[in-house]
RNA sequence: CGCGGGGUGGAGCAGCCGGGUAGCUCGCAAGGCUCAUAACCUUGAGGUCGGCGGUUCAAAUCCGCCCCCCGCAACCA
């Protein structure tokens, strides 16, 4: 049996989750629901990064200390994977021992193989974005920091680096010889690029306590902190038991996907590599770095006051829809515009129309017709089932293990259109009328057989519906399987009709 | 000449790598049906594939030039 190891990236607790954690921690589920179904072993972490001056400050801000607050927010992440149906199989905390032990290890071995060096440094230092700047770099940019164009402070301190320098060359090969290492391809592009244009410096992992006090203390000197990033990408690896548990970590390292958005690639993409392989450690199979929701055209941002609230979503379309129109609008690579007006439309028209409709008539056919007991007979795959259960069958995996997700959807409904085209052509009311009950139940037959299968290829994307549409055909959720996608599986149907999965919602 | 994306019927997108009748969803129009969540099914209207030029028997797809839009600040997936 393969394993997979999937992770989301560790999210900050600054602030509570908006529905751009809550997509990428569903892009997270969908995948390892997928391998789940095709028999893999999942381990799926997610957590939370904890560590940083600025999570201090947003302590104060809502008058907490420090470790209550990371208590708190850390409470509301585990919430929302708990009510969007989030199957992670462990949640790290970067203010746990455990992985504080293994961020101490680490600097500890990369110091003794060299890699750590103590250096004064000059330069400038923004406050809020924890980062320094050369002198180059605050005049480039107008005397300002780099990044927030807020003014820096004139700083000169000691502090460790880490020798990015040392690995450049080894980087770039590396990236040359591993096309799909970074993912989707313009993102490895980018990488490329930024690589063939910059020489990369020296990343300085400490921070004086003086100035930032919650974080790991660094080993070697007492007197300082970890840099944050440093501490959070090494998540990855501590989780799964580097530097404490051998069989564990041999179990499941390498991760198989980590899963970003496009704002941390960098990080990913270079200084954790460089990292792991400075340590001496197999590198991630892939890094996909996934797109931005913008809210009605705009970037979503707290100063626009445009934050999505995924709670309001799951309490207006409900956990399963919510999922659907995340993962169907847009392909993971791209940007996307959210708009209550796309979510509405998208769960009307495919959800209820196309699904839930299809559900419902059939099982209420079974019931009025035959009282809910279908059996087989003659149970033949009609032909146009066939024309698009076979490309479905031949392209689902294909798409789902590249993340396109919108693609597998297409192939899954386009047969869901053809089961109730079939009940057109069937024409199962004149069928009744002329007495042709055995013609009837053979259709119905086919119905629910075809009803089950795409149970089990929707699973990854809406867990609750289906099981849902199981529990209604009378059958197990053990039966969800890649293995069940075949014909005929089941000899008999015994119907328990409930609500309609997916009431249309109506705008006023 | 900074870097990276993108410009395809009313809207949102796929197709472009490996040229060969322009595809999907929504919307719109007409019709059909009634098992069903005013749902479903059929048919139809609607596109000079940003512009110009080149390669080719043939270009949305390859090459060159040009125009326009977005990201490469912060909060942040």
């Amino acid at each position: 049996m393969s394993k997979f190891y999937i992770t989301t990236p560790i999210y900050y607790v600054n602030a509570s989750p908006h529905i751009g954690h809550a997509y990428t921690s569903i892009i997270c589920d969908c995948m390892a629901r997928f391998k789940r179904l095709g028999g893999e072993q999942v381990y799926y972490l997610t957590g939370t990064d904890e560590h940083g001056e600025k999570v201090n400050q947003a302590a104060k801000a809502s008058g907490e200390d420090v470790s209550g607050f990371v208590d708190r927010v850390v409470g509301n992440f585990k919430k929302l994977w708990k009510d969007l149906d989030v199957s992670y199989d462990f949640f790290i905390r970067t203010t746990q021992n455990e992985h504080k032990e293994v961020v101490r290890k680490v600097i500890t071995l990369l110091h003794s193989k060299g890699d750590i060096y103590k250096a004064k440094y000059q330069g400038f230092y923004c406050m809020p974005c924890e980062s320094f700047w050369t002198p180059t770099q605050v005049k480039d940019a107008g005397g300002v920091c780099a990044l927030c164009k807020r003014e820096v402070e004139k700083i000169e301190e000691e502090n460790y680096f880490f020798k990015l320098s040392k690995y450049e060359g080894w980087l770039k090969s590396y990236l040359k010889k591993n096309p799909s290492f970074i993912q989707p391809k313009t993102r490895y592009n980018e990488v490329k690029g930024f690589l063939d244009n910059n020489v990369l410096a020296d990343l300085c992992i400490s921070r004086p306590k003086s100035r930032v006090s919650w974080g790991v203390e660094f080993p070697l000197d007492a007197s300082y902190v970890v840099y944050v990033w440093f501490d959070a990408l090494i998540n990855y690896i501590s989780a799964v038991g580097y530097g404490s548990d051998d069989d564990k970590f041999k179990q499941w390292w390498p991760a198989d996907l980590h899963l970003i958005g496009k704002d941390i690639l960098r990080h990913h993409a270079i200084f954790w590599p460089v990292m792991l392989h400075a340590l001496g450690v197999s590198l991630p199979r892939v890094i996909f770095a996934h797109g931005w929701w913008k809210v009605e055209e705009e970037k979503m941002s707290k100063s626009k006051g445009n934050i999505v609230n995924p709670y309001t979503l799951i309490k207006d379309v409900g956990t399963d829809a919510l999922r659907y129109f995340l993962l169907r609008e847009i392909s993971p690579g791209a940007d996307g515009n959210f708009s209550y007006k796309a979510v509405v439309n998208r769960i009307n028209s495919d959800l209820a129309n196309d699904l839930g409709n299809l559900v419902y008539r059939t099982l209420n056919m079974a019931q009025k017709y035959f009282d809910g007991k279908v059996t087989a007979r003659k149970c033949s795959l009609p032909a146009q089932f066939k024309k698009t259960l076979a490309p479905l069958a031949q392209n689902y995996a294909k798409y789902m293990d590249s993340l396109n997700f919108p693609a597998a959807l297409d192939l899954v409904f386009a047969f869901v259109r053809v089961m109730n085209k079939y009940i057109e052509d069937t024409k199962p009311w004149a069928l009744w009328k002329e007495k042709e009950t055995s013609r009837i139940e053979e259709f119905l037959y086919a119905l629910l057989e075809g009803i089950r299968i795409v149970s089990v290829y929707l699973y990854p994307f809406m867990p609750a519906a289906a099981q849902a549409i199981l529990r209604q055909l009378g059958l197990k959720e053990e039966l969800l399987s890649l293995r069940e996608c075949k014909w005929a599986q089941k000899e008999t149907y015994s119907i328990k009709k409930e609500k309609p999965l997916f009431p249309r919602i109506d705008v006023d």
